[in-house]
DNA sequence: TGAAATGTTGGGGCG
DNA sequence: ACGCCCCAACATTTC
């Protein structure tokens, strides 16, 4: 960036905010906050092709914005509300107030890498700098690549050849003081206070657990990680599994949004190995970056392959015969679909906006083999209720265990919901916690309540099919008619 | 970052 | 004493 050749007499820099809200680490904003700056953040619903944010990821927007504008403002700065097409925006922003650059950090989704394409492309041609930076990936996706050049489509020998390339550079400080630049008037569409951007849920307020269990903003994830690192990271590797206890770092929404980076979570975690006050063994924090790890071979799949979230990657998956079963897709968001592991699962997400990763993988599995739904229909409910939703993450998990994707599980591999969770919620906590109808079950019948006998049903207040309902599908059933179906495609190499 | 079926082994009960 | 069966417990393969 050409900081001592700075022209006092030019005009201010913009930062533009997208999925990077936080001051440190934000080579974007460190390099606009080198002078008199415009902070902004447009929430753009207008722009053809782009993938109109989820409606949990809304409530979380909402909050890391409130967050981030106290904290520009507690440096000098002002993050400013828009709302509109990104290009005139931007556009119409750098005009009026004579801005002499704009910085943003690089996206990823191909709909938004046009966009910013398109800005740069009519930014320069109107004489100013449009500069992007890297603020969400540890390697930019065209980075990392095989021996011959091309891109890696297996998870580990691309995470070895990510890790081969070095640490990733550390984290840069939060810039000491901001100096916000004059407004320019007269806009086409002005800054908007943010509630007008109504982002939160209003007829029923379904966020209000969601309020209750977490803290979106730069504070609220750097305590994450601390409270990960400190506190929870030891035993990762077998913790991480089970969805009754905090075994995870709990930070995808906030990596998903950037109000924290990845190269701080790398730094932190390397740190507390080496410097021996972490709780956690080396062993459980290779673990723990591997899940980083995995979050950019996502981003790494979605560049090479931009239509990661509509279309199977391997195009045998085509031929699939997904079955159209409403009644049944309806059970399985709304969490009654007779197995208690899959139904806490999905009712989890629905309250907290989230879902234990290892139930993830047992609840998507169950929609795609055992109900045979199109994967594609669990990526949209997943885009909607998450507030992780992230168009690498979720589109390549999704294409993983339908089976359909890159270094994807076979498809062979289905998972048992009773054995699932019989495994890993051993006491059936997690399951009482959100289908508290189940609550008077026993462990030993938590995970099948229709063969629990009947006194221990009556007991507990259940009546199958009334109470709770009877599973939708036998898993063996299941299981068979799944593996029939996968075994009619054409095999790998066609 | 499975599960189920099938195969193998080895200890103990028992005729 | 010996062989036989049963069946965990583990290992391998198959889906």
């Amino acid at each position: 960036m050409p900081k001592d050749n700075k022209d006092e007499t030019a005009g201010p820099s913009i930062v533009w905010f997208r999925n990077d809200l936080r001051l440190a680490d934000n080579p974007a904003l460190s390099a606009a906050a080198d002078g008199p700056c415009l902070a902004i953040y447009i929430l753009d619903d207008e722009t053809p092709r782009l993938r109109r944010m989820g409606s949990a990821s809304r409530w979380w927007l909402h909050h890391s914005l409130a967050s981030l504008g106290k904290d520009l403002k507690a440096k000098g700065g002002e993050l400013l509300i828009l709302r509109g097409a990104a290009e005139e925006i931007v556009l119409g922003l750098a005009a009026a107030a004579n801005a002499s650059s704009v910085h943003w950090n690089r996206r990823y989704d191909e709909a938004e890498r046009g966009q910013d394409e398109r800005i740069k492309a009519r930014l320069k041609a109107a004489g100013l700098q449009a500069v992007s930076h890297n603020a969400h990936l540890l390697y930019e996706p065209w980075e990392v690549v095989g021996k011959s050049g091309g891109p890696l489509k297996v998870f580990s020998p691309f995470w070895r050849a990510a890790q081969a390339k070095g640490p990733p550079p550390p984290p840069l400080p939060a810039p000491g003081k901001i100096v916000a630049a004059r407004v320019p008037s007269g806009l086409a569409s002005g800054p908007l206070p943010l509630d007008a951007l109504g982002l939160r849920p209003t007829k029923p307020n379904w966020a209000a657990e969601m309020e209750t269990c977490w803290t979106p903003g730069e504070a609220g994830a750097q305590e994450a990680l601390v409270d990960f690192l400190d506190a929870r990271a030891r035993g990762y590797g077998e913790r991480r599994n089970r969805p009754d206890i905090e075994g995870t770092s709990r930070l995808s929404p906030h990596l998903r949004f950037g109000e924290i980076g990845p190269r701080q979570v790398w730094s932190a975690a390397r740190h507390s190995v080496e410097s021996g006050d972490g709780s956690a063994s080396e062993t459980d924090i290779d673990k723990f970056l591997s899940e980083i790890g995995w979050r950019e071979f996502s981003h790494h799949l979605l560049f090479q392959f931009p239509a990661l979230a509509t279309k199977n990657f391997q195009p045998r998956f085509d031929a699939f015969p997904w079955r159209e079963d409403p009644e049944a897709l309806e059970a399985w968001t709304r969490g009654r679909t007779g197995f208690p592991i899959v139904d806490a699962g999905m009712r989890q997400l629905w309250r907290t906006g989230w879902m234990h990763n290892r139930v993830r993988m047992i609840v998507a599995s169950f929609l795609v083999k055992h109900l045979l739904i199109d994967w594609r229909r669990g990526e949209e409910w997943f885009w909607d209720t998450l507030v992780d939703a992230c168009p690498a993450n979720n589109a390549a998990s999704w294409q993983w265990v339908a089976g359909s994707g890159a270094d994807a599980a076979p498809y062979f591999r289905v998972f048992a919901p009773v054995l699932q969770g019989e495994k890993f919620d051993p006491n059936g906590d997690y399951v009482r916690s959100y289908v508290p109808e189940l609550a008077g079950i026993p462990a030993t019948y938590i995970h099948k309540p229709w063969e629990s006998p009947h006194p221990i049903r009556a007991r507990a207040g259940i009546t199958l099919g009334e109470t709770y309902p009877f599973p939708i599908i036998k898993h063996e059933s299941g299981r068979e008619r799944a593996l029939a179906a996968f075994q009619s495609l054409s095999p790998e190499s066609a």
